[in-house]
DNA sequence: CTACATCCTGTAGCAACTACGGATTCAAGC
DNA sequence: GCTTGAATCCGTAGTTGCTACAGGATGTAG
């Protein structure tokens, strides 16, 4: 039998190695794990996590497709399909499609405020006139 | 002494006619009473809200201040600010300039992953690659 | 008077975390 | 071996800005 983990000192690591590690702090892999998007870490004897570097591998993708603006949902499906067999290549590219119509659909509006905004602001010298015109734009 | 409204056809509203004269829904409203965002509504004998249109009117600003983009406590301030002195103009600017530099900051962040998500889509055949080149950049 | 629409309150849910409190447990120094 | 301070544990509540119920009380038209 194997005796329990009690310390180790190189490959696993504990949740703040983890966290340090990967650039995510440290609730968010224990939110991670709850929520299942990392598999659950094996334990010390008191109770303490010990993640190997499958678990670093993971949380390095899922913080990067984060970063890409993929969605904790999608991020479940890119590593199904990344789990998974070597061709699922066409239903990668199909999340990343959706994403980045739904990327551009948000530049868009983003753009479309910013013209608003910037075009309303302009209009305000910052000084006390009869009326803001800022304020009279929200009111019409 | 006034009795009590009990019913009134035009001027004072119903939740529901205000929600639609102002294009927000009903639970919106509400909503917005509890955390303080509309004054609280006169109510019937029977609990019933009636609206008046000075409450339509904030509405219909606070509609239109987060279509801008401002968050629940910037409306805040703006209504604090468009209730208050004639020469609060100096701060409403302060408040959109600052919205319009998060926008900006926004559309850039957006813009990098578009970018980002674009290319590595590009090299995506679609097809089975020995592996997926969209997977191997977010493994890195 | 009977339907049916609308309203009421309070609470729970969404995304995606973050922060807290109070209890262990670890690691290092002496 | 003991003490101290850092790290970890768990569960829960908070964040933002709403939205969606459930289950009951009114309003209104025919």
């Amino acid at each position: 039998m194997a005796k329990p983990i009690t310390s180790a000192r190189s490959g696993p690591h504990t949740t703040g190695e983890l966290a340090a590690l990967a650039g995510v702090n440290i609730e968010n892999i224990r939110y991670f794990e709850r929520i299942g998007l990392i598999p659950k870490a094996a334990r010390t004897a008191s109770r303490h996590r010990r993640f190997d570097t499958e678990h670093l591998r993971r949380l390095i993708f899922i913080r990067r497709a984060r970063d890409m603006g993929f969605s904790q949902d999608e991020v479940r499906t890119l590593i199904a399909l990344s789990d998974g067999r070597p061709n699922s290549c066409a239903g990668v590219k199909a999340v990343a499609e959706t994403n980045l119509r739904v990327i551009r659909e948000k530049i868009a509006r983003l753009k479309r405020l910013e013209r608003l905004l910037a075009e309303t602001s302009a209009k305000c010298a910052g000084n006390r006139t009869p009326a803001c015109p800022l304020i009279e734009a929200l009111l019409k």
